[in-house]
DNA sequence: CGGCTATTTGAATGGCATCAAATTGGGTGG
DNA sequence: CCACCCAATTTGATGCCATTCAAATAGCCG
């Protein structure tokens, strides 16, 4: 296993919280047994009760829900350092189904394990309270975006926002960002059709703003961009640790 | 104050975690100041940093999203029991504002306060991201509901949601509830216009499903409703507390 | 009773879905 | 290396759901 101190989660916790020694100690004994998981394939069926927790080390997942009729929401993607099945695991039972997009590498974590850290080093607790607090923001960032903005500026505030995410973790930049999304994952999880996104993207195309192609999203005038979007690039933004 | 095991927020927790006499007495001194606020102004403001968490004691707020052209998402409506500010104070800014639809009365909890509590009493934290791992599901089936659903069926599911949520804490039953929203606010809440709120609600009347009408929500035909909504009855269910 | 807010209804517009079909491109096996 | 296949992308035509604009009615409070 790669040193921790070189991982996703680390670097995402230590925006929130200086961990000590023993703490990252902890932190490295719940990883459990490696797993690698093929595209395609649901690591987390809706439905399912008391299934393990994973920590995502590399690749795309989605989470998503499924409708009677067969449509289909995507809620969110994870990119690594984000946990899967976390909200599953607390609630006893998953409202929402896991699928790799890539061919993905994940490290299990017992939920004993987990809650027993808690116990051990409550900073971590704290930690990963903020961490689920992030994820809930961004869920609401989209759930504004569905409701109230049409399909050209949504199209355009996800694409920034995703690719603010990435930048992150250093996948992304003012340029763009490798994205292996179909039309149809960006048609469900932006609530339209995949024959609509198709006609967004050429829009935001021919409008000089972004480009995407051959699973690559291009920012061709990234201030024009953030200016139709009614983005802001501050949001995400995590300049100091909160707690000492 | 009243006794704490008659309080929304005890009711709440003990459902996840069986609370020892110790960690009642945490919980019972975290409260400090009881405040009392008007309808319709607000107690949080967008991009306000820096302040404090509160508890909901009675009442109804609304957390929402204000952008730019002034359109209006209300991302969730809070009830007896729920914090307020939670995940702005970890996050350090306050991505959303919170009004409180009805005039409300609030315990005022401070930041450095709550995290002492988590670092004293670490099955507290715990308890504490269940509690908000519940609130992002809710957002989550809010997401889904706006994302795929179309008016009418997602009008009947959140009366439905919101019944469920209300009957959890004895404010309602399958016979209906009392609500104080307007036609505003089931717009704003749904992604919908108010006028479009008030054809599908007289679509639903005419159905023989449910009536709205001053400030009482009446469920006319549950199983006819909750069918039509497709919705999961066990969704807010909690059983048994998952951490003895 | 007057004034305000919330609700209700109508008519016209438009954004997005749906259905259908053509085209592109990557991958596979012969 | 080419032929083929399948998935993804692209474009057109049509219809509907929800918005917008407008105005009337109902209900509540001082």
């Amino acid at each position: 296993m790669t040193d921790i101190e070189t991982t996703p989660l680390f670097r995402k916790l230590s925006a929130f919280v200086s961990l000590s020694e023993a703490e990252v100690t902890v932190l490295k004994e719940l990883r459990q047994r490696r797993r690698t998981f093929t595209a395609g394939r649901d690591l987390i069926h809706q439905g399912q009760s008391d299934q393990d927790i994973y920590l995502l080390d590399s690749g795309w997942v989605c989470s998503y829900k499924i409708l009677p009729d067969g449509l289909r929401q995507i809620v969110d993607f994870q990119i690594p350092g984000d946990f899967l099945g976390l909200r599953s695991a607390l609630l006893q039972t998953s409202d929402h189904s896991v699928e790799p997009i890539t061919d993905i590498e994940v490290s299990e974590v017992f939920v004993a394990d987990l809650l027993g850290a808690f116990a051990r080093t409550p900073r971590l607790a704290t930690a990963v309270l903020w961490a689920a607090s992030r994820d809930e923001a961004m869920v609401v960032e989209h759930l504004v975006n569905i409701g109230r903005r049409d399909a050209d500026v949504r199209t355009a505030h996800f694409l920034l926002e995703l690719g603010a995410r990435l930048a992150l973790v250093g996948l992304g930049s003012k340029e763009g960002f490798a994205c292996p999304l179909t039309q149809y994952h960006l048609g469900d999880v932006l609530g339209l059709s995949a024959v609509h996104v198709n006609r967004v993207l050429r829009r935001l195309r021919e409008g000089g703003m972004l480009t995407v192609h051959k699973g690559q999203v291009t920012f061709d005038n990234y201030d024009r961009l953030i200016a139709f979007a009614e983005f802001d690039p501050t949001y995400l933004d995590q300049e100091r640790p909160f707690l000492k």
